[in-house]
RNA sequence: GCGCCCGUAGCUCAGCUGGAUAGAGCGUCUGCCUCCGAAGCAGAAGGUCGUGCGUUCGAACCGCACCGGGCGCACCA
């Protein structure tokens, strides 16, 4: 029962054969094996080979031994062989059954950086494999503001939808903010008590995190109550908060102030749209400074009931099943997923429930051939019943749902807590990103006045946060030192945005002779200007690499990987003063190309540009 | 108890559908700014890829078992 996989790897794996850079010596050599193994045209991929064998790239003849049923030796001492006579070949070695392939430089550059049109396009896929594919990220409460885990979903979300984009896909950015519920009444039942009247702008704060001010103030209070509570009742000790909430007066008060906006209580709902108001004006600060624009917005206050109906046409349908109590369930044993409540013995519908009825609404208003929701690994039980839910009421479309679920953010201390104050805000740690490469552009600029500081430090904090997150495989649970991790040195964002910044120098230093003409690539061939070269043809490969599987990871790595490629070139191969107004042009060129690969790469990760830093 | 994820250098992490002597950054040590901005470059030291079997011409990667860590298995969201 794999469909949802299947579903997966036929919309968006791409379709290997296809090489986004061609090597046309790649394309002889399987027209020759062809030739000589009863016309078998097997996929052939070019590697790269290890630096000390001297060569620029290599083909693995193990891998061709089973399509073509030949010895590998064999397959590689035919290819050597061919090579050795073609055109764009220096030499071709035979090592083991890997072939070896040094390609004339003339021939290199040209079939990897000589067509920018090919090179930057090489990331999009062909029309027909491109999908609309529906994104939702974030989904905050709005009963506090965001923190370091929001972060790491809102970039891996954001960035993920820049991704499918650059890779051709028609994304549409979903947000889904859960603005009701128990959570939402605490903080209101406490602004309520000890609110006094206070506004974002009498309390010179953010709105969410005067709103969140009040959830912490709600969880004192519930604790004083039950601590009070406990000590009246010593039978009740060892029971746990969550058992007791009802017992406590705040707790009950709470649970009355729901049922009250359920029915539509005017004071009550009047107090929700204040507050949610606050919360939501905050969230949308936090997004502007992430550059986080979502194509649809929807509010789970307007949503959170459309499951029910559902599970009535189901139940008449035999995919629900009623309980004695009058709950409705559902069984997933053949998922291995066990039984699931999909309706309260009170009727009510539970969380899932309203899943089922947003991901249908989502399905009917824009229409994607794929649903992808980005939501903690904590989650992935609950989605799996989702999906397998979805496929029981008979959407084919389930099969096209999907759950990326990335890991914990944790601190060295361990995991955020609210209660203990580790929580790393999001606001805050924004500002301190941006202090911070503000303090590193002025340290580089001693006492000369440095222009745009301030967006210096916004694209540069920014990118460097951004960065982190994104360097690392999303489903890992990693690790963030405030004091340590923000580094603008070594594999980072700024060390990326530093190679666009100098190459943009020395652009700008160029005069536009220098530009003159049609660059000669002959001229090139230092093995820092071919090891340039080979990396940027990656691009487009990558880029789709990245978004078939999901995982902007692929493309940040990329990215360092270039950037490593440029800062070696750059430190052994002088450009304006290269040795020959040829070699200038050249090199000239192979800047732009790398300056629009790292570009590209970076709008694809929502990470910034600047000229000068 | 059952399920999922993770154990790779002192630390944080890569390792592309199994392929040549396992990589990067940080940290430590050593060089390089009269030469396109040193947020850089070059070099050194540092690893029984958690353990053991197995599959394979070949395993960090696939299979099984075990050890260690995390997260799930609600009529919470």
């Amino acid at each position: 029962m794999d469909i949802p996989r299947a579903g997966f790897i036929f919309l968006f794996l791409p379709n290997r054969s296809r090489n986004v850079m061609k090597y046309p010596f790649v394309q002889d050599v399987q027209i020759m094996l062809a030739e000589r193994h009863g016309g078998i045209r097997a996929e052939i991929t070019v590697e790269q080979p290890p630096p000390e064998m001297k060569a620029d790239l290599t083909i693995n003849a193990f891998k061709l031994a089973k399509p073509y049923r030949v010895a590998p030796p064999v397959l590689a001492a035919e290819i050597t062989e061919f090579l050795q006579g073609h055109a764009d070949v220096e030499a071709a070695e035979l090592a083991k059954a890997f072939v070896n392939v040094r390609l004339k430089p003339g021939a290199l550059f040209r079939d990897s950086v000589g067509d920018a049109a090919a090179l930057l396009g090489g990331a999009l896929l062909p029309a027909e494999q491109r999908r609309r594919v529906l994104v939702e990220f974030s989904a905050p409460n709005t009963n506090k503001p965001q923190h370091l885990g929001h972060v790491r979903n809102n970039t891996l979300g954001q960035a993920l939808t820049a991704l499918l984009r650059a890779a051709g896909h028609d994304v549409v950015a979903v947000n889904l903010i859960n603005d009701r519920g128990i959570h939402i009444c605490k903080s209101m039942i406490t602004y309520q008590r000890f609110g006094n009247g206070e506004t974002p702008e009498s309390a010179g704060k953010k709105g969410d995190h005067l709103v969140g001010d009040y959830y912490v103030k709600f969880d004192q209070e519930f604790r004083r109550q039950l601590a009070a509570l406990k000590a009246a009742r010593p039978e009740l000790a060892e029971k746990d908060g969550d058992e007791l909430f009802l017992e406590t007066e705040i707790g009950r008060a709470t649970q009355d102030m729901l049922l009250a906006w359920e029915q539509g209580d005017p004071a009550v709902r009047a107090l929700w749209q204040t507050m949610n108001g606050w919360v939501i004006a905050g969230f949308n600060q936090t997004y502007a400074r992430m550059g986080i624009v979502f194509d649809k917005l929807y509010l789970e206050s307007n949503t959170y009931t459309l499951g029910r109906d559902l599970i009535q046409d189901g139940l008449t349908r035999g995919v629900f099943q009623k309980r004695a109590d009058g709950a409705v369930f559902i069984d997933l044993e053949s998922d291995k997923l066990g039984q699931k409540v999909v309706l309260r013995s009170d009727g009510t519908s539970v969380y899932i429930t309203q899943d089922i009825g947003t991901t249908l609404l989502k399905q009917n208003d824009l229409r994607p051939d794929r649903q992808i929701w980005v939501v903690g690994d904590e989650q992935i039980h609950h989605f799996k019943q989702l999906f397998a839910i979805l496929r029981k009421l008979g959407h084919a479309w389930a099969a096209d749902c999907h759950h990326l679920a990335y890991g914990m953010v944790n601190l060295p201390t361990g995991k955020m807590k609210s209660r203990e104050g580790t929580v790393v805000d999001a606001d805050d740690l924004f500002d301190e990103m941006e202090q911070l490469a503000r303090e590193e552009c002025q340290k580089r600029a001693g006492d000369a006045a440095v222009a745009n500081l301030g967006e210096r430090g916004r694209v540069l904090g920014m990118g460097a946060l951004k960065f982190m997150l994104l360097k690392v495989n999303a489903k890992t649970t990693m690790m963030f030192d405030p004091n340590a991790s923000i580094q603008f040195e070594g594999d980072t964002g700024p060390y990326v945005q530093y190679a666009y910044a100098r190459i943009s120098s020395i652009l700008r230093k160029a005069g536009p002779d220098d530009f003159a003409g049609i660059a000669d690539w002959s001229v090139l061939g230092a093995p820092e200007e071919k090891a340039l070269a080979l990396g940027l043809a990656k691009f487009g490969q990558t880029v789709q690499d990245a978004g078939a599987v999901l995982e902007p990871s692929l493309l940040a790595n990329y990215l360092l990987d270039v950037a490593r490629a440029f800062s070696r070139f750059f430190t052994e191969c002088p450009v304006l003063k290269a040795p020959t107004p040829a070699q200038k042009r050249a090199r000239l060129e192979l800047c732009v190309r790398t300056r629009q690969v790292l570009k590209a790469g970076l709008d694809a990760l929502t990470i910034g540009t600047l000229d000068a830093m």
